[in-house]
RNA sequence: UCCCCAGUAGCUCAGUCGGUAGAGCAGAUGGCUGUUAACCAUCGGGUCCGUGGUUCGAGUCCGCGCUGGGGAGCCA
């Protein structure tokens, strides 16, 4: 017999005769002469309510021992269910027991803190909100795909190991396969590829040389940051959305970082309604008028001069001021977006000081065509900027940053030949999934979350 | 990395003024009922994070350490 999943036969118009799903006890309650087994097999939040009756070969060995945790397969009826609380319900003919769970089992019929569920990560997707959250992430991750599909872009597989150091972006983690040693300096020739290298911090260098080529483009991967962070919204492993356009200045990039933003949200609102719905009874209360601020509002545009004058009049009283030249706090995005706005913000133009090289110098001399999109609770969900396309500037650039122009010659070299102006940004996918959810901890968004000191399962 | 808070039963937590540890859930046993995180009764269950100190006496006060969380910085 061919199994079933449960969120197909929740959505039956008929009953069914003979039919198998197989899950794992969520609990049992026992009845004189039957029991009823909750049976959810992750193909969404809800529980096929099994019904056994004392007359099925084994009840007494085999039903009434059933535990939380335990795994099953169930042949049976679908039918109405008479009860009140669920339409159907399956009437058991017979059940497999593949394990019972013993009362060791560390997952309960009841509410488990977040802070105990992340020290069994390997357990946690079987609880509703965990299984909820990686079935919205996964939602989200097919709308990028598809935004981007319908927008003809292509998808680009840039290097997860690489050579180029200080990308502007942080501390990296160093790949090699040299013993460890205390010793220096190290002879990084004698190394697997004869250079120092690195786990990505970014696949932008690469992505503007392939925009170059195919026009628009964008990657989805794994990022690495070696940064000391310990806040709920950093993690050292995280995935990251990179799309990069040729013929695309700094107004287009703003524009279709909100169109995506846009597009992804009401996506996962139409394909998991009943995982957003748990979120926003459990979760997050004001879940759902987020989103719908999110999907139906436009997003402010403010130039960051204009964003410290407002937080400048706003009378109200910060921990930090801002003095141009240096970047908003937390405090000033919160204010912005949470506070005045109360929609996504996105601050752009901000000082060439506290940007990286590559982004394009404005006429001002001072500023540079970098945005930042700020969404409430979650912060900065998205960094972008138009690149500096103009060779003399970015050299100019590179060479006030301190950086090695000899080792980036093949990046310059875009710059040499054909040199069109272009835009991209990196989405955070982790902010992203916090931001739909209403899950305030990136540790609960992924699915083995790698934070300082911790690298578990 | 800096600042703040917490650590007590398998889980969530209470523990007063410093006087030797408690509830709910979970588990076991029995009962009841087309039940809905079922319900009722009984029972078992503790390295009070570790370490040193103060004290007649420390879960409680103090020092150090470990772990977790929140905030800040770095950013996605």
């Amino acid at each position: 017999m061919k199994r079933s999943l449960i969120s197909d036969l929740m959505k039956s118009d008929i009953v069914q005769t003979g039919v198998l799903i197989q899950g794992w006890v969520r609990t049992r309650r026992d009845s004189k002469g039957f029991s009823f087994i909750e049976l959810n097999d992750g193909s969404s939040l809800k529980n096929m309510q099994v019904l056994a009756d004392e007359t099925l070969p084994g009840y007494n060995e085999v039903v009434l021992k059933l535990t939380t945790g335990s795994a099953l397969a169930v042949e049976g009826d679908l039918i109405n269910s008479p009860g009140a609380g669920q339409r159907w319900e399956i009437k058991a003919r017979n059940i497999r027991v593949y394990d019972i769970a013993p009362e060791s089992y560390p997952l309960q019929k009841k509410r488990h803190s977040d802070e105990y569920l992340r020290t069994i990560a390997h357990l946690r997707p079987r609880t509703n909100k965990y299984s909820a959250a990686f079935r919205i992430r996964s939602e989200l991750a097919y709308g990028i795909h598809k935004f981007f599909k319908e927008k003809s872009f292509t998808y680009i597989h840039t290097p997860i190991i690489t050579a180029s150091d200080c990308e502007g972006a942080g501390q990296m983690f160093r790949v090699t396969t040299l013993e460890p040693t205390m010793q220096k300096p190290v002879d990084f020739t004698q190394d697997f590829f004869g250079k120092q290298s690195s786990l990505t911090v970014s696949g932008q260098l690469e992505a503007e040389l392939f925009a170059l080529a195919l026009g628009n483009v964008y990657t989805f991967g794994p990022t690495f940051r070696a940064e000391n962070s310990n806040t709920r919204r950093h993690a050292a492993e995280f995935w990251m959305i990179e799309p990069e356009m040729a013929f695309c200045d700094l107004s287009d990039n703003m524009s279709l970082a909100e169109e995506l933003i846009k597009y992804v949200t009401a996506h996962v609102m139409e394909e998991c309604p009943d995982d957003i719905d748990l979120f926003a009874r459990f979760v997050e209360k004001d879940l759902t008028k987020q989103l719908e601020k999110i999907v139906g509002s436009e997003f402010v545009r403010l130039p960051y001069r204009d964003a410290l004058l407002l937080i400048e009049k706003s009378g109200q009283t910060f921990e930090f001021e801002v003095p141009f030249g240096q970047d908003l706090q937390s405090e000033h995005e919160q204010f912005l977006t949470e506070d005045y706005f109360k929609k996504p913000v996105i601050v752009y133009n901000y000082p060439a000081s506290i940007k990286p090289f590559y982004m394009r110098l404005n006429d001002d001399n001072e500023t540079v065509a970098a945005m930042d999109v700020l969404v409430g609770r979650v912060g900065e969900i998205i960094g972008g900027s138009q690149r500096e396309e103009r060779l003399d500037v970015l050299e100019r650039r590179m060479d006030e940053c301190g950086l090695e122009k000899d080792s980036y010659w093949w990046y310059l070299d875009s710059r040499r030949f054909g040199s069109v102006p272009h835009s991209g940004f990196g989405l955070g996918f982790e902010r992203l999934v916090m931001m739909v959810t209403g899950i305030a901890n990136i540790r609960d968004v992924i699915p083995f979350p790698r934070t300082p000191k911790n690298i578990e399962f």
